[in-house]
DNA sequence: TTAATTGATATCAATATAGTATCAGTTAGA
DNA sequence: TCTAACTGATACTATATTGATATCAATTAA
C-alpha cells in the first residue's frame, strides 16, 4: 500500500524547494536536477499544479516556477487529492444508492471513520510546516568537519 | 486513493460470511454467489488467507472454508497488509540506508506518524467486531413489512 | 462412480503509474 | 535580431498493479 505515489511526492519536494527560494522564479531544470526527479514527468507535475492555483510561472529565459500561495496554505491533503484523488474505500463509495451489500456498509462505515481520521492528519501537514522541519533539522547539524560534510551530502543527494 | 483494493474487500466479507456460519464449511461457490464476487477470483483470496492461517479448508463434496481463529483475532489491518503490503511511503522506506534526501526524510517522518494513526485505527477494526455491527445493523430493522422487505433485499444484494 | 468440491497454477485484460519525446511559443540578453 | 533557456501542450511508450478467467489434478460424500 503506498501512501504517496511519485507524483505526490515530487509535487511536494518541489513545492518545498519553491518555499525555499521564495521570491525568485525556479526552473523545471533546477528543481529536476538538485532533487534527483525525471525533468519532463516533473513538468507535468509543475503543470497540474498551476492549473490547482498552487503555483504559478514564467516563461522564457529566467523564467520557471513560484509559489502561488503561503506555504502553510497548501497542504499535504491537497496534493494527494490532486494527484491521487479522493481517498476511496474500494468502489463502494461512488454509489449515491445505498450501499449494496450489507456487510460491505458495516465495513464502508469503519474505513469512513478511519478516512476522518485520515483526512485530518493530512489537514494538518502543510508545505510551511514541513519546511519549518526541514530549518530545524539542517540546524541540527551546524558544525560538521569536512569529513561529515561529504556524509551530509549523501544525506541530501544520495 | 483506493484504501482497500478488491482482494481485501472480497476477503473481509468472505470472512464475515465464515464467521456468521461458524461451526460448518462453507463453499467458495456459495459465498461468490451470496456476496457476487467473481468465483475463480475469491478462490484465490481464500487460498492466501489459508496460507496465513486464517482459516481452514476441506476438499471434495460438503467441503469449503472454516475461521482457524476467532473473529476477534483478525484484524483488518492483517488483512491490508497481506492483500496489499506495508503501508509506505514512496519507496524511500525500502531503503536501509539514511534518507536519500534530506526533504523526503522530513516528509516520510510526518507520513511514518500519519501511517501510526492508521494502523491503530485499522488494528481495533476486526472481523469479531465487523460482525456485532452486522448483528446491530440487522436487529434495527426487525419489523419490515412485505414491501419493505423488498427494499430491505435491495439493500443486501444490489 | 459421480458430482461437488479444493489445490495449484497459467494466462489474460484492464487500469494506473512512471517516464519519454516533440514541437511550438516566450523571453532575457549578447 | 538571433539564440539559448525556458514553459505550454500533448502524444506516446513502458512497466507494474489489480482484477479476472481458465484448466486440470486431487479429494470426498453420497
Amino acid at each position: 500500500m503506498k501512501v504517496l505515489t511519485k507524483k505526490t511526492d515530487y509535487a511536494i519536494r518541489a513545492l518545498l524547494m519553491l518555499g525555499a527560494k521564495r521570491g525568485s522564479y525556479v526552473s523545471a531544470k533546477s528543481i529536476s536536477v538538485e532533487q534527483d526527479m525525471p525533468y519532463q514527468f516533473l513538468r507535468g507535475v509543475l503543470q497540474e499544479m498551476i492549473r490547482h492555483g498552487l503555483i504559478v510561472s514564467k516563461e522564457g529565459v529566467q523564467g520557471g516556477f513560484m509559489l502561488a500561495k503561503e506555504p502553510g496554505e497548501i497542504g499535504v491533503r491537497q496534493l494527494i487529492e490532486i494527484f491521487q484523488g479522493t481517498v476511496q474505500v474500494s468502489e463502494c463509495m461512488f454509489r449515491k444508492q445505498i450501499c449494496a451489500n450489507r456487510s460491505r456498509c458495516v465495513l464502508r462505515h469503519e474505513i469512513m471513520r478511519i478516512e476522518q481520521v485520515v483526512h485530518h492528519e493530512f489537514e494538518q501537514v502543510t508545505i510551511g510546516k514541513l519546511l519549518r522541519k526541514l530549518d530545524a533539522a539542517a540546524n541540527m547539524m551546524p558544525a560538521l568537519t569536512d569529513g561529515e560534510k561529504q556524509e551530509s551530502t549523501i544525506v541530501k543527494e544520495g
